[in-house]
DNA sequence: GTGAGAGGTTTGCAACGCCAACTAGTTTGA
DNA sequence: TCAAACTAGTTGGCGTTGCAAACCTCTCAC
């Protein structure tokens, strides 16, 4: 089966609006708590921790759990992987982009 | 449940990676044949005939059956709101990759 | 006619996303 | 003081999806 255009494949840990929301947020901020990426992004509290959880296990962010006044907190950040990986992924989506454009 | 962002919503239809790539083929090409699609995106037959019928239940892509030298031939094409919606779906992606660009 | 190949479609299943329900602890207030 | 309400998440159940393998129908070469 003919590969495409050779690298021309997304990341579907990425690509996922839910986690693209969740990365694009932590690209722009350095770190973030649960209670801010629920507001940015609109996920619900299950759907985030469920996302972040993958994102954990993908080793795009490192997440840090600790208590903040009494309360549990849940902190998170790119690590340089997912730095990396979703400026690829924004490279890709450019590229297949540019594709689109019939030259008009 | 406040809305991140207003329209920062991804359609799925779209999104989804192999059908953005025939999307994407077909944005630059007025219309294509199954065979064409399947080289072209590397999508396995299965795979693409499945997605296919799903553009085409959304209404983004008019398909038209045939026979060509007494072969079956299905050939795919754009509908104009299929052509509108994925030039909006790239709209989108736009706007969420400038939020996540940290000004620099 | 028989085997190989073209051009797809259908099926079966694992993975995924999503919401609702639940857990664990804290604050309020009667 | 003790229960109701709130904060901050996690887990469970379920429907949907994507994917590849198996299958189908027809054609052509021999």
């Amino acid at each position: 089966m003919p590969e495409p255009d050779g690298d021309l494949i997304l990341d579907r840990l990425i690509h996922e609006p839910g986690r693209l929301a969740i990365l694009t947020v932590l690209s722009s901020v350095s770190d973030a708590d649960f209670v801010f990426l629920q507001r940015t992004t609109g996920l619900t509290k299950g759907n985030l921790s469920s996302h972040l959880s993958k994102l954990e296990d993908g080793g795009l962010v490192e997440i840090v759990k600790s208590f903040v006044r009494k309360k549990p907190n849940t902190n998170v950040a790119l690590t340089p992987v997912g730095r990396e990986r979703i400026a690829r992924h924004w490279e890709q989506l450019e590229r297949l982009r540019k594709l689109a454009e019939p030259s008009s």
